[in-house]
RNA sequence: GCCCGGUUGGCGGAACGGUAGACGCAGCGGACUUAAAAUCCGUUGGCCGCAAGGUCGUGUGGGUUCGAGUCCCACACCGGGCACCA
């Protein structure tokens, strides 16, 4: 029998034996228990897998073959996320078509993921542009519209007029266009937006049924934003003294409905401060305000508002800039005091958020603080701090934001604390009829529609009316040309709608019609396919519902936190209408939820040279390892950097199964650090794990011809000795820690635990042979650590499995069990401390009582020369633990 | 600015409020070897000490407790997310 770990000897022989007897295959037998791990849906990109991605595949990997062998039908699916910008982008460049492309890259993507011997069941396999699936996704895109959830409207896109082209959020950089540099203009054309912000609510209620890092729900939440508040409306008075008239072409007939501005406000408690309004200069009032107003207020208006408009977002959102505006001519009437106060326009106020208008209270809101300092209006303190009487005055240099205070200057609402204030005033303004409590969020509609070719065709289509009507669910799917050429259009469109096989169609109604061109963003696809994996090859649905009711809710959802919010709000917000349509009977899809942590390669900078120019954040450039080793060694730094194919520090699974083995890989991957933390990747730790197994080989191989298969029904019937107890309690332990420890994502302990166990096997079996009782021992020994360490080392246990003398794999053998009462010691260590400081250990029964404790910690030498001559006051007794003496 | 994480030996890390540093890497000493690699055994937080032992020690400063890496308060530094959302 092997006696070390040669992986390049038998791993591949049990991949392909695996293989060969489909081993992994779902297994749906019924009367057993279910278990869904799910990594993330990954795009296969050109550079292949990193040890990197592997640290989130193989930690799954070992959860899911734990379950397995503990008898769990567990579905392990795979597949990839194969549409999408970053494919298209990528085969532009290299002159190819992205379909072959990504069968090309995902196929290195399965190659790699078997290579480390992951338990992937290939035959659900899928990718998101196959049109078994995207038939699916189109028929998703029906159903949300069915239920008034997916709608169309004018908005901007990010457009570059050098590449005639609409580009991606991503794609802009700086206000540039990423690809040639030239500033990125806006131009609004007719989108397809999901109505996401329909079940804000109940995106942020979920959060509280599901076991997620509360990090993650907490982003969520922020990213909803929903805040509480009142909106309530101003009467608008155009400044007295203006010339009227001279509107011109708007003509007098539309000026029909009451000139008033509509205001939210999260402060209601601060009415009585409000000293100005602001609207955003997109905001409709302007248009009408101006329409009365004189040439010159005109003028200076319409030139900030088109300024406004000619900044970028980012421009526009830049950190410190100084809030601009102008006044718009025009008063607005505070309803609660009948005080007329100047509105101005401003864009440090969003017509997408709220009602595009503001009531402006300097004295407590620092944005209205900095613009009221930079135009000169007056500020007004209405909120003093509660307790300290140190009212917040006009002469402040910050606004007083706290809610903790009480109202001041604020009529018969002085002195009422905030949070009364806000529930009064609220009830005032509802009373009276001039506003109404209201809740907000942040969160807007999702945006689904790209111009661009390689995604999944929007299932429309138009009559010569342009009345929109959907492609008939038989129909689908609109299948995605197969094209030469697929570059953007230089007008804007869709590469689509340069094709006129395409876009020429017959309607629903018999008539003539022209389809939609834009495809759906690449979230659209990975929001539904844990659902198809519950039966991925469907021919006639998009999943069974017996089938999905089975597997799902996902039990463990595995993948990076950069995920946090875009990918699992989408996906929640589909399951959620699905549960509605009766279709799912989950309204969470992922009940758990883990991030592994980020694995960083050793990446080595030099200063920038005299002429060279950094990009943004950076301090220094970029060098290959080849560069670096022949500069001196003073020019360059090292730094730890996410492992990518762009730093080139990129370490494949390839080259560490070469060079290690895959075993060592995956041990290495879960024994490095916690799971979730970042890790700062070095080859030299697969020695310690290589090792490792190496010296399982070892005792595996010394005592297998101790092996007695039949030793669980043979090892009750004597009494053992005291070093077949002594190894018993070592398995066990073992195999309880192993439990939880996988359980709870603890891998790093479950190695480090494997390896505890051995030292102490091999403490264990020094001196003499083992004797006829030990063999029964050693037997459950060795079989308890091979299995146990199955689901790590899979590779390995298989080959000592087969050693044993047992046929097939670890992978079908149950997961072992262990009995409490053998894990427990029959002596425990206990510290003993004076004053809380360690001065002995003594040795006891596990069972000793507090009276035993105490006395045998008092009996110790050692402890009696700290007590010497004092007064013992107190002793505390922690049985098991530890003995406190307190004296003074 | 706000919201999350994090900070423990040369390094990665372990530790239900109860013996800080398990396990491993690297190092050092030894065995085996003609030699090296591999392997095996031992050793490895700082300071004082021949030793026994003592003493300090989990980013900083306070606090709670018989007892704090762990709980509470304040602060510093590092990483991530959000950021004019009224």
């Amino acid at each position: 029998m092997r006696d070390h770990y040669s992986p390049g000897e038998f791993e591949a022989k049990w991949r392909e034996r695996w293989e060969a007897a489909k081993a992994f295959r779902t297994r749906e037998e019924p009367g057993r228990p279910k278990f869904y791990g799910l990594d993330f849906f990954p795009y296969p990109s050109g550079a292949g897998l990193s040890v990197g991605h592997c640290r989130n595949y193989v930690p799954t990997d070992v959860l899911c073959r734990m379950k397995f062998m503990q008898g769990y039908n567990v579905l392990h699916p795979m597949g990839f996320d194969a549409f999408g910008l970053p494919a298209e982008n990528e085969a532009i460049k290299r002159k190819t078509h992205p379909a072959p492309m990504i069968d090309e890259y995902a196929g290195t993507y399965e190659r790699q993921m078997k290579l480390i011997g992951v338990s992937y069941d290939w035959e659900r396999s899928f990718k998101s542009s196959d049109p078994d699936y995207y038939r699916w996704t189109q028929w998703m895109f029906t159903l949300l519209h069915q239920r008034g959830l997916a709608y169309r409207k004018l908005a901007e896109v990010n457009w570059c007029p050098k590449d005639k082209t609409a580009l991606a959020n991503e794609e802009v950089v700086g206000g540039l266009c990423e690809r040639c540099g030239t500033p990125v203009e806006k131009r609004a054309i007719p989108q397809w937006f999901f109505r996401i912000t329909e079940y804000a609510q109940r995106l942020i209620d979920g959060l509280d049924t599901v076991d997620w890092p509360e990090g993650i729900k907490q982003m969520q939440r922020n990213w909803i934003g929903r805040s509480e508040g009142v909106e309530f409306t101003m009467a608008v008075e155009v400044e007295p003294g203006a010339e009227v008239g001279d509107d011109g072409d708007e003509g007098l007939s539309v000026r029909e409905s009451p000139l008033e501005v509509r205001v939210f406000t999260t402060r209601v408690d601060t009415v009585f401060g409000v000293t100005f309004c602001v609207v955003a200069p997109e905001h409709p009032v302007v248009k009408r305000v101006l329409g009365r107003a004189g040439q010159e207020r005109r003028e200076a208006v319409e030139a900030y508002v088109a300024s406004a408009k000619r900044l970028s977002d980012t421009d526009r959102q830049a950190e410190g800039r100084e809030k601009t505006g102008v006044f718009l001519g025009a008063h607005a009437v505070n309803p609660l005091t009948d005080e007329r106060i100047p509105i101005y326009v401003a864009d440090y106020v969003l017509m997408g958020y709220g009602t595009g208008a503001i009531m402006a209270v300097p004295g407590h809101d620092q944005r209205d603080f900095d613009f009221a300092k930079a135009h000169g209006v007056e500020v007004r303190t209405v909120i003093a701090p509660a307790g300290a009487e140190t009212p917040t005055g006009p002469d402040a240099d910050r606004a007083f934001e706290a809610k903790d205070g009480v109202l001041v200057n604020s009529g018969a609402y002085s002195g009422m604390p905030v949070a009364e204030a806000q529930r009064a005033l609220g009830e005032w303004f509802e009373q009276n009829e001039l506003g109404e409590r209201k809740v907000n969020y942040k969160l807007r509609d999702w945006l689904i529609s790209r111009q661009r070719y390689w995604g999944c065709p929007i299932p429309v289509c138009y009559s010569a009316e342009g009345d929109e009507m959907l492609i008939p669910v038989d129909q689908l799917p609109v299948e995605l040309p197969k094209v030469e050429s697929y570059e953007p259009g230089d007008d804007g469109s869709s590469p689509l709608a340069g094709i006129p096989e395409f876009v020429n169609c017959t309607t629903p109604e018999g008539t003539l019609g022209r389809r939609e061109t834009d495809t759906m963003g690449g979230f659209a696809c990975s929001s539904w396919y844990f659902l198809r994996f519950c039966d991925p090859h469907n021919p006639d649905q998009a999943w069974d519902p017996g089938r999905v009711a089975y597997w799902m809710p996902v039990d463990a959802y595995v993948g990076g936190a950069e995920h946090a919010v875009m990918h699992l709000l989408y996906a929640r917000f589909w399951t959620k209408v699905l549960y509605d349509a009766g279709l799912v009977p989950v309204e969470e899809p992922f009940q758990r939820l883990m991030n592994q942590g980020q694995v960083l390669g050793h990446t080595p900078y030099r200063q920038a040279r005299e002429g060279e120019t950094l990009g943004v954040g950076e301090d220094g450039v970029l060098v290959s390892f080849a560069e670096a080793a022949a500069l001196p060694e003073g020019e360059v730094t090292w730094r730890w950097v996410r492992m990518s194919k762009s730093k080139g520090n990129v370490v494949t699974p390839d080259e560490a199964v070469a060079q290690f083995g895959a075993d060592s890989l995956r041990l290495y991957e879960l024994f490095v650090a916690p799971f979730e933390a970042d890790v700062q990747w070095s080859n030299e730790g697969m020695n310690g794990t290589s090792r490792f197994l190496s010296r399982v080989f070892r005792l595996v191989s010394d005592l297998h011809g101790v092996y007695d298969p039949a030793w669980r029904s043979r090892i009750g019937g004597e009494e053992l000795s005291e070093r077949a107890r002594a190894l018993r309690r070592v398995t066990h332990k073992l195999v309880k820690k192993a439990t939880e420890d996988i359980e709870r994502f603890a891998f790093n302990t479950y190695v480090s635990a494997m390896m505890e166990t051995l030292n102490a096997y091999n403490d264990l079996r020094k001196g003499s042979e083992p004797d006829a009782r030990e063999r029964l021992a050693w037997s459950e020994a060795l079989e308890s650590l091979v299995l146990v360490l199955s689901p790590g080392a899979p590779h390995s246990a298989d080959e000592m499995w087969e050693g044993l003398g047992h046929e097939g794999f670890t992978y079908h053998a149950d997961w072992p069990a262990y009995d409490a009462e053998i894990a427990r010691d029959e002596t425990v260590t206990v510290a003993v401390q004076v004053n809380g400081k360690l001065r002995d250990t003594v040795e006891v029964a596990a069972d000793a009582s507090q009276a035993d404790l105490e006395a045998a910690a008092l009996a110790s030498a050692k402890v009696q020369a700290f007590i010497d001559g004092k007064q013992v006051r107190k002793v505390i007794v922690v049985p098991g633990k530890l003995v406190n003496v307190v004296v003074g």
